[in-house]
DNA sequence: CGAACTGCATTTTTT
DNA sequence: ATGCAGTTCG
């Protein structure tokens, strides 16, 4: 079955080989050439992957397959979606500019902003971040009473979005599952914050895929018209699509079948935020008569390294099962070092480097690659003693700084006045005297009536509801607005947004600051302007800011590499330092806490993971000691270094440490006693939130005449009505035009 | 409205 | 230890 060419009609001549499956082994020749039909590839670590795909996408489109835009290829990351893009166009030698090659996001609001209006928004809709979905859902919580200490919005926000990783809309959350959460008005809280999403004209990042799913599921024509559209589809990282991203691939590939997934099952490290394993383990099942390849041949590690990664994952259940191999010479065995403490492991191990670094190797090729983000601390501090440059990925991002984020709130306001989040965000920053009080007056009667702030602003103006200050400042700021949407359409995006920091007074507000951090926050300003150059305009540049957080810091210098295991997925060092390798550290004492057996074995994965990141050399490292949090901690060497084959392995241990460091019983062991339960002192939530229903809607049955009561101006008498607003003769206040919704009928 | 104080949690993270 | 967020006081 080596040649397995189709024979499709339309097919061009054949040529025998085609220049560029040369050099592929047989297995990838196979996954690239099996064109029809469902395919999987299990591809182990280091196996060529990418080039498979990359390789496989050419093919289809020199084969004339299919047309560039009838090929559906997506991705979990940009960088990823980036270097197919790349790829393809190198080996194609053209553009590939418009072509479906994305991440799941990107893709799902491609489509989504097609037919935005069969899904309840407007095209233009917005895209919110983590940040703006806990803001939101902060409010929901207050409204209803919810302790904020024992329901954190973060925690109703992961909820939510695991709900939406499984595909389900509000409704079709099982009675039981929601009932726990919340005061058991979980659910509620979800459908109040799909409604508000609605409202606000934007989308999470779940709803992206989501609501493409409600879509196709209301209108099948729609999804008829992609289903023929994308001909062929391809998936990179399969392990780690979620329920929804299945649903939605299954929805597309559903009648042609021709959809290939390339994954590895090995390497399923994010069943925390969702991901299924079970969508690889079952992908025979779902497509029937699926080939299945295995590209088992490593090109990236040395047997040694390979041996111990392969002995290691020998020990979790439930895998698809690959044997990897390579024809590279042995190398070096792992090294394994146990070592007094976190301060003495950052020492051996930028030693280490330095040894390394005599023997001519770039710091660019090393790696260290931690559990959790803190341990990098002893080693950056160590690392600055020596000297050695380093750079650390996972940090915060130029997207997420706070200055950033005010200006693209401006940003958004524009481009879509609806945009409470992004309004709310910037209403009195930089200062207006714009306080609590006057925001909340906005926010509820823009609650009640189902509008967004700023509609809710202009009806408001009309009235007394608001101070003379507030009414003077937010006409102001109204105006600003709507003076710089015109100007949107008249100069380009960054002069625009150059012009609208400037007036809105949000540079001058840091030039005049005297914090310590105000220049660097202009200087970021400035890159921003900069940034900015790149896009056409301002949605192209808004679209790119939601979905492209850029985390790559490409600096050509030398530098070693500080990053979790779960950052290092996907790239490759010659040499790996693969530190804290303690029980309770790695395995993470939380995943075995409250993830059993299934966490355990996706921790071993991580071990996995991180192993197979290097090509050369890897040095595995514990120390019997360690300050967490910090009081000190003696730990005991964690169960995957017992579970490393000893023929790959080197072990050592300071003098006296260890006299055996495979004899983990060896150990002191301090209990580890967490406090559990912070259940007292709760605090009954301060003001009880305004119920909407005290005041009038507009439909209410209100006449001249009539006696009211009003919070703020007392009682009165209505002297006209003119749609939702009045105008009453108040008792003590004197003539006042308010809006109905803010009285109440006595 | 801003500065100081207090309590509290603290794995992993993309889009 | 440490930082962050929410609260309290001037």
């Amino acid at each position: 079955m080596s040649d397995s060419f189709d024979l499709a009609a339309e097919a061009p001549p054949a040529p025998t080989a085609p220049a560029y499956l040369d050099g592929l082994n047989e297995s990838q020749r196979d996954a690239v050439e099996a064109i029809d039909g469902p395919v999987l590839v299990l591809a182990g670590a280091g196996t060529g992957k990418t080039r498979v795909l990359t390789t496989r996408l050419s093919h289809i489109l020199m084969q004339g397959k299919a047309a560039p835009w009838e090929v559906l290829a997506v991705t979990f990351t940009n960088k990823a979606a980036r270097e197919m893009q790349d790829r393809v166009g190198g080996l194609l030698g053209r553009a590939t500019e418009g072509w479906w090659i994305g991440t799941f996001h990107a893709l799902g609001a491609r489509i989504l902003r097609r037919h935005a209006e069969a899904a309840g928004l407007k095209s233009n809709f917005t895209i919110i971040d983590q940040d703006d979905q806990v803001r939101l859902l902060k409010q929901l919580v207050e409204a209803h009473n919810i302790d904020e200490k024992r329901w954190p919005p973060r925690v109703i926000c992961n909820l939510i979005q695991r709900w939406k990783d499984r595909g389900l809309m509000p409704d079709a959350v099982g009675d039981t599952e929601g009932s726990d959460s919340a005061d058991g008005k979980a659910v509620q809280i979800y459908r109040e914050y799909q409604d508000r999403l609605q409202t606000l004209n934007a989308a999470d990042f779940g709803d992206l895929l989501l609501l493409c799913l409600e879509l196709f599921k209301a209108q099948p024509s729609i999804l008829q018209e992609y289903q023929r559209k994308f001909r062929f589809l391809l998936v990179d990282e399969y392990q780690d699509t979620n329920v929804a991203q299945y649903l939605w691939l299954r929805m597309l590939a559903q009648s042609h079948k021709n959809i290939c997934c390339v994954g590895d099952d090995d390497q399923s490290i994010y069943s925390w935020r969702g991901a299924e394993v079970g969508n690889i383990l079952r992908f025979e099942k779902d497509f029937p008569g699926a080939k299945v390849v295995r590209l088992e041949r490593n090109y990236r590690s040395t047997p040694h390294i390979l041996g111990a990664a392969s002995g290691l994952i020998a020990h979790n259940e439930g895998r698809l099962g690959k044997t990897l191999w390579t024809e590279l010479n042995e190398g070096e065995k792992v090294g394994v070092r146990g070592v007094w403490d976190g301060v003495e492991e950052a020492r051996v191990v930028g030693d280490e480097i330095e040894v390394q670094q005599n023997r001519g190797h770039k710091l660019n090729d090393m790696a260290v690659l931690v559990r959790a983000g803190f341990q990098t601390r002893e080693f950056e501090e160590r690392l600055i003693t020596l000297g050695l440059p380093y750079r650390i990925i996972g940090g915060a991002r130029f997207y997420e700084r706070l200055e950033i984020r005010d200006a693209i709130a401006y940003l958004r306001v524009i481009a879509q006045p609806d945009d409470d989040l992004a309004f709310e965000r910037i209403v009195n920053t930089p200062k207006r005297g714009l306080g609590d009080t006057t925001i909340q007056t906005i926010n509820i009667y823009a609650r009640a009536e189902r509008i967004p702030m700023i509609v809710a602003i202009h009806k408001l103006l009309e009235t007394d509801e608001l101070r003379a200050r507030a009414r003077t400042t937010l006409h102001e700021l109204l105006n600003d607005f709507s003076r710089w949407r015109t100007l949107a359409s008249e100069v380009n995006h960054v002069d625009l947004t150059r012009q609208v920091l400037d007036e809105s007074g949000y540079t001058v507000m840091w030039k005049m600051s005297k914090a310590p951090e105000a220049p660097g926050r202009l200087e970021n300003l400035k890159e921003l302007l900069t940034a900015m150059e790149d896009f056409e305009n301002l949605q192209g540049f808004l679209e790119h800011v939601s979905l492209v957080m850029e985390n790559e810091a490409t600096t050509a210098d030398d530098k070693l590499t500080l990053m979790t295991l779960h950052g290092a997925k996907g790239l490759e060092f010659d040499t790996v330092f693969l530190p804290g390798w303690e029980e309770g550290l790695f395995p993470h004492q939380r995943a075995l806490d409250e993830g059993g057996l299934s966490a355990l074995e996706e921790e071993r994965r991580l071990a996995y993971v991180g192993l197979t990141r290097a090509r050369k050399r890897a040095m595995i490292s514990f120390a019997a000691n360690r300050r967490i949090y910090g009081n000190w901690q003696s730990a005991i060497p964690s169960r995957f270094i017992d579970e490393l084959p000893p023929d790959s392995v080197e072990q050592s241990a300071d003098q006296g440490l260890y006299g055996a460091a495979t004899e983990s019983g060896s150990f002191l062991d301090v209990p580890r006693q967490r406090s559990r339960r912070t259940g007292f002192s709760e605090q009954p939530g301060r003001w009880a939130g305004q119920k909407s229903s005290s005041g009038n809607q507009d439909g209410d049955d209100l006449q001249t005449g009539q006696r009211v009561f009003h919070q703020k101006f007392g009682y009165g008498a209505i002297l006209s009505i003119d749609g939702d607003k009045l105008e009453i003769a108040f008792e003590k206040a004197g003539t006042k035009k308010v809006m109905a919704g803010f009285v109440e009928q006595t």
